[in-house]
DNA sequence: CCAAAAGTGTTGGTCGTACACCCATGC
DNA sequence: GCATGGGTGTACGACCAACACTTTTGG
């Protein structure tokens, strides 16, 4: 991409943690650097700003490259200026958090969309796991740049928020219906630890049914085994 | 300071909120601009970043200019990249949240530090109100750049921070004693509502003391009238 | 000068809500 | 086996009341 930069210049780049949830695990994509410096570790997707665009406008341009989703929740997570972050140069990274629904991305998780080789690795602890003909478990030291700084940074920013905003839905599909299993399964997800189901259902409800945000659509739909599930639909749903 | 942006080049610039509770009150450091643009506007105070320094370090040489604290708390709030913040060229500004006990500015408040006309602002609902031969009250007309959303940025981290975290012992004097009271008052202050001191009690007791976090240190020092307050002390605040 | 009033700090109670933990029932 | 609902106990905030200790006021 950006081969060259000069040094005696400031430069500002956006770094993407894409998150989803994927059969009940956290997920995080990561692209391996194929060139220097830090060739061969694994990043953040990220690009430089230019000089006529707002970190948003090249968050979405960066996207609208990799994944075939529309307007993804994204919120701005950190920045991070050390001089040293970047060896070829002064580089600002404004780190973002963006939220796709599983369901939108079925297939197109291991492509190497438009030149970027990308893989979900899946959040364990500390660490991350890849799998396939990938497979490896990274840690901090497999990581190029303050990338894993950033990792942990979005992280506690996400477990933070999504019991006090409606963050959550965003890993869901947009306007579709879920039961509330499969929004406890994001929870745990994100979470990584098991809720108690009465609870979260109770909590689920009064915090959104009452205010008339959160509609039942139909009963009970049958998926998998067990009872089948009611379904809600949230209205006005954009993570807050 | 710096006269002539280059138009084709990106700089950063370090904005802050400096906040402090005076007289009951939350007040915001603000200076007038003297120069194009928004020549006679209030802005926060701000500084370019050098291409050596991180954001932290232009903050805290910024701050060394203007007032005479060590080491306050401070916290990266927002970064704005909006292409048109600046009609002088390209700027991106990463505000920063900075707190600094009343106690240790008495005195030093309107005096024009090194170049910089300072003055406290009161924070009054969605307006600041100034005192003394600058008395008015602003709104987001008079305020410089996008500096009025980034008030409303930072109003709004600090409000919702404040009964998660240890920032509220940021207003009272490091390492010194006070009496709940006086941080019941900072947090009405902050949150900008009385509160039922009987809970509020209970709350800081449980949340703080139970972990030895909060030790008592003498019993009743006479302050103004009415019942003589215990006097406590918090090891190792930091805000967190 | 002394006693009452007023102001501030401190402690306690009740009530309703919300969650943790556990158990029961429906499909 | 999974979804749903109900109970009991605990923690905390809203609201209220009382008491402790001080300064101020007024006779």
């Amino acid at each position: 991409m950006h081969s060259e930069l000069a040094r005696d210049r400031l430069c500002v780049a956006v770094d993407l943690l894409i998150l989803t949830v994927k059969d009940g695990q956290l997920n995080l994509l990561l692209s391996r650097r194929g060139h220097s410096p830090f060739s061969g570790y694994w990043a953040l997707p990220g690009r430089m700003m230019a000089i006529d665009e707002s970190a948003e406008s090249t968050v979405n341009k960066l996207l609208a490259e990799m994944l075939p989703v529309r307007d993804p929740y994204m919120e701005q997570l950190y920045t991070f200026t050390q001089t040293e972050r970047d060896p070829r140069g002064r580089v600002v990274s404004v780190a973002y958090l963006v939220i796709v629904p599983w369901g939108r991305l079925k297939g197109v998780l291991e492509t190497a969309a438009n030149g970027f080789q990308c893989f979900w690795a899946t959040l364990e602890g500390d660490g991350l796991r890849l799998t396939g003909d990938q497979a490896a478990i990274l840690g901090s030291a497999e990581l190029a740049f303050d990338h894993a700084w950033m990792i942990r940074t979005g992280l506690k920013r996400l477990r933070n928020k999504i019991d006090y905003t409606d963050i959550a839905f965003a890993f869901l599909e947009d306007r579709g219906e879920f039961s509330l299993s499969e929004l406890e399964t994001v929870f745990e997800a994100v979470l990584d630890e098991k809720l108690d189901s009465s609870n979260f259902r109770r909590f689920i409800l009064n915090r959104y049914e009452k205010t008339g945000r959160l509609e039942q659509t139909q009963q009970a739909e049958k998926r998998g085994r067990g009872r089948p599930a009611a379904l809600y639909r949230l209205k006005d749903s954009t993570g807050r």
